[in-house]
DNA sequence: CGGCTCCCTGCATACGTTTGCAAACATTCA
DNA sequence: TGAATGTTTGCAAACGTATGCAGGGAGCCG
């Protein structure tokens, strides 16, 4: 059995052929069966395994994708990174992960140090990236993939879900549900994702001749989330729903309805969320909610990033994915509704 | 401005020095301080950055620390991960991040997989590795640290809680408040945190002359723990404490006992957890736990990756580090109980 | 049988660094 | 002033792979 490295010239010699067969037999380029089988037996035995760096540094780019994500309190990027990770790894990448708080510096130091590495491609999840960042990660041929947040500007990919679409659909049940004084704190207006699902709220209580009773930004934090429910269900007007940005703040909102305001969910006030999340689903919450179909962005996201890995010239698409509202105990469900 | 890469050569070029010059002033070696000013200088002006993966051609070592966890559904790992990655990109490392179902030959792979990018060290997360692995990362110059898990053979570090002491706190805990039927839903018993806090419970209940009403393996699961609290509360012998292996299970627990049985908690039945992740805390679950002090295990874990990393001499050793039993409603509280 | 094409193969170079070696230089001391 | 010592520096050889190029062989057709 072979002693410390074993590289494709120890390959070569025993097999009997050039270094450069036993590249090809490995790289996949074209060599007689011959020449296959011959360096397949003589790798075998020898334990060879190819060096991904030495490949990344004559071919430019290694086999690794970044992943840059701001925090992961918020149950749902654990489980993407989870999905994306297997799904990458399937596809023979290997994911190496940055985190980087949502500010325009850090993320710009995050993504050089990326492209040191020379990463295939790159995606975002929860952060923001300026324009000309993009701009210089296409430079340098490194596709970039925003999942759970779009941009307005050019060129750059994004898979989301539809949150304009899930924003109205959720105007749409409370309305039905009966509910008078509704409430939106809202995402983080920073973020893409926050403004939309805002956005679709409003219009489709305006669609029924309906206005919030007010919109809060609860910047995805639970604490922020919190305190807004404070005052807004201090405020004279009764509020009888509440639409919560993602299920993270959703279910502080609740916490505080009931552990601290004594209040009935849903019977004095109902509660949607967005995410679906696993936690939604537990009895403790058991969270109405619009569901973010995890599993299809994951493959979206994925298909995105290898296309424009493999196919320099692929254009940027921006991906919107339709979810279902799931229908939970922590808001009231209009007679007759059909999902 | 410089146009695509820019390397060493084009900023000694432009410094009027040799290549390696540039090289040392990069790598910390010694240098004449005017040369390093105009190396700097020039280097600066052209934007130059060292690559990593060159650097880690000739070294054989990567500046990449390669995490191996099962799964991130339970709140502990996704923190686990968010910290490790933290501190480590502080000292200039990054996290390669690969998912490993928690069986032998996944493992082994990925742990090759590991090596080919000459990772500088690993650290295991919820994963255990055969004895004969580590000997192999051993010999191959790359430290292991498992981190919440242990391992009885040979040479291999770990971060852990004092789990032992922690189950028999806590049988100490659910005798002091008066119960008399006593269950506990174990972690893992294919893991040594899940054997230990198990021992540790028994044994503090037997220092009292008692014994568990039954011990169940809930195998780290959701599902599991919850048929393992149905089949317990049909038991015609009533019990009236649960301590579960870690919070996760734990919320499962509490769900099927509350939303399904109809029980009270900790009326009926008290229970306690393990970890204290952030839903503990949370008013819907208000889970008295045992806390597992990340911040501490994770500047361990990291403390001594790095230690190994930088001192190839250095000693294995097993961090153990015990953390406080954290009150909070799911559990009745003794009389005078005092911390 | 000659010429053509086509597929394999080996040679040599390149990727961007680190590092042993020896030459060059500066510094100290007798 | 000369030798001895110590510090910088450049040269060149690695690290392990991919790939352009040209030579060699096989196959086909006329």
């Amino acid at each position: 059995m072979p002693e410390g490295k074993v590289t494709s010239l120890h390959v070569a010699r025993r097999a009997g052929v050039s270094q450069s067969a036993v590249s090809r037999v490995f790289s996949g380029a074209s060599a007689s069966p011959q020449t296959v089988i011959k360096v397949r037996k003589a790798a075998e035995h020898l334990g060879y395994r190819p060096n991904p760096l030495a490949r990344a540094m004559i071919t430019g780019k290694s086999k690794m994708i970044g992943l840059v994500v701001a925090y992961l309190n918020n149950q749902f990027y654990p489980l993407a990174l989870e999905r994306l990770s297997n799904a990458l790894q399937d596809q023979g990448y290997h994911v190496l992960v940055f985190m980087a708080p949502n500010d325009e510096d850090a993320v710009e130091k995050v993504v050089h140090d990326l492209m040191d590495y020379q990463v295939a491609g790159i995606i975002t999840a929860s952060v923001g990236m300026t324009n000309d960042l993009t701009q210089r990660c296409a430079d340098a041929g490194i596709p970039v993939v925003m999942f759970n947040r779009g941009q307005d500007g050019g060129g750059i990919s994004s898979v989301t879900s539809a949150n304009v679409a899930g924003g109205a659909r959720i105007a749409e049940f409370l309305i039905a549900g009966g509910h008078k004084r509704i409430a939106h704190i809202a995402g983080w207006e920073g973020s893409s994702t926050g403004r939309d699902r805002a956005r679709g709220f409003c219009e489709g209580l305006a669609a029924r001749g309906m206005e919030p009773v007010t919109v809060i930004d609860g910047h995805f934090d639970r604490e922020i989330a919190a305190q807004a429910t404070r005052d807004l269900m201090a405020r004279s007007d009764a509020t009888d729903a509440i639409f919560v940005g993602n299920d993270h703040m959703a279910f502080a909102v609740m916490d505080t309805l009931r552990g601290e305001l004594g209040l009935s969910v849903p019977k004095d006030v109902s509660v949607v969320g967005y995410d679906d999340v696993p936690l939604a689903a537990w009895a403790a919450y058991d969270l109405t909610t619009l569901r973010q179909p995890l599993n299809r962005m994951v493959e979206a996201t994925v298909d995105t990033l290898l296309g424009q890995i493999t196919d320099a010239a692929r254009p940027s698409q921006k991906i919107e994915i339709e979810g279902p509202l799931i229908l939970r105990g922590s808001a009231r469900i209009p007679e007759g509704w059909t999902q």
